[in-house]
DNA sequence: AAAATTATTTTGGTCTGCCAAAAATAATAA
DNA sequence: TTATTATTTTTGGCAGACCAAAATAATTTT
């Protein structure tokens, strides 16, 4: 099996089953895939041979540990990528995820230590997504979604639950980004949407963009 | 045709035809791609419909102008890359090489342009190899072996023909770089070594030695 | 529980990049 | 100009990653 598509279904099914070690499904890693889920079938029997995932027919697919173990090093790759994209060479945030889908697989260990001294190791990725250090460790951060917040209190946006370039490029025209503090001014009970005060401007935020916004 | 076989093909054929459109022996390209000339024979026959190349059978093959503008674009890719590496992020000469075989593939004009503008759009890589810029254009350096100097003069190191890490590795004993100026002190006719000044020391240099390294 | 729907697996194929071995073509030496 | 040797091309095959369609299995609906 070729590297680069163990790496793709590892991430894949980590990604699917939010981190921990749940059972994936065979549709869902063909939708995210873009293959069909014959192929996907194909695919999870040879990663089974090299002992990277559990797998049962019929029932579903499970990183092992060592599966996890790799997964993890590709998110950390993933996202010292981007964040390096964007702190050294001046990308936006919506630009970095898609060649860091491409840098992610350029194997050297130690490209990836420079590049993480290079921006001081940092916890969280442009989209306050935390990176795993070598070990695969990192804790997981306790956002809320925006929609959850109460009125009259103000927040730190601390991540984003939708990565589309759609969706960062709209925050990027209220100069919405990591760290940006968003007080809740109104709910309004029709729509589910905010008034908020946003750079010192309010602004009116629809129930999708607030599901969205993940705050502290 | 996977991108990355067009060019690596391209890229191939370009160094063997030194730079410029002379006719590549289907061998040579095998041994370079560590494939045999039948794979050979059939790579070029879809590089030739893709009109990257001409090809005749049992004559050889021969760059278009479209491949050697996609040949030049992959070279500078790979210069750009090796010099960011050296010069950003600190590895040395020897190692680029081998991580900007990878990183060259990365399909990112803008990326690319990023890196260049970072360490000041260079002309020559850490090698001293030229860096074509965005239209392919390049000046070819006038440099000549240092096997044929002569005695007395003092030079400037200013590439070097063998890129081999043993080579760049030896060269960095004596902290010999781009720019380190040698002073021949004697040649020995018996067995074509000399002796020069380098760094304010005597150093006898093999032949094997001086004609891999290139002067002004 | 039977029918209908949805998911999974199997089966038979394609395409790309590769190899091995044989056949055809140079190119070189005698 | 024959032999000999080297190179190139052809032919038949293989593995990886895919797909389409048919066959199974699981899940939902009714």
């Amino acid at each position: 099996m070729h590297q680069q598509t163990i790496e793709n279904y590892l991430k894949t099914i980590y990604h699917l089953s939010d981190g921990n070690s749940f059972v994936v499904t065979n549709k869902d890693l063909a939708d995210r895939l873009h293959v069909i889920p014959a192929t996907v079938t194909e695919a999870v029997k040879k990663l089974h041979q090299l002992k990277l995932v559990e797998y049962e027919k019929s029932y579903g697919t499970r990183l092992t540990s060592q599966g996890i173990k790799q997964a993890l090093n590709i998110v950390r790759r993933h996202r010292i990528w981007e964040t390096y994209l964007a702190q050294e060479l001046g990308f936006g945030w919506d630009e970095v995820h898609e060649l860091a889908e491409e840098l992610e697989h350029i194997k050297s260990d130690k490209l990836v230590q420079k590049l993480a001294k290079k921006i001081g190791n940092p916890a969280y990725d442009p989209h306050g997504d935390p990176i795993p250090d070598e070990k695969g460790r990192f804790q997981k951060p306790e956002f809320k979604k925006l929609a959850d917040a109460k009125v009259g209190r103000t927040y730190t946006l601390s991540g984003v639950a939708d990565h589309s370039a759609a969706f960062l490029k709209f925050l990027d025209r209220y100069k919405m980004k990591i760290g940006t503090t968003i007080k809740v001014v109104e709910i309004e009970n029709f729509d589910g949407s905010m008034l908020t005060v946003c750079n010192s401007k309010e602004v009116r935020l629809s129930l999708q963009v607030v599901s969205n916004l993940l705050v502290r």
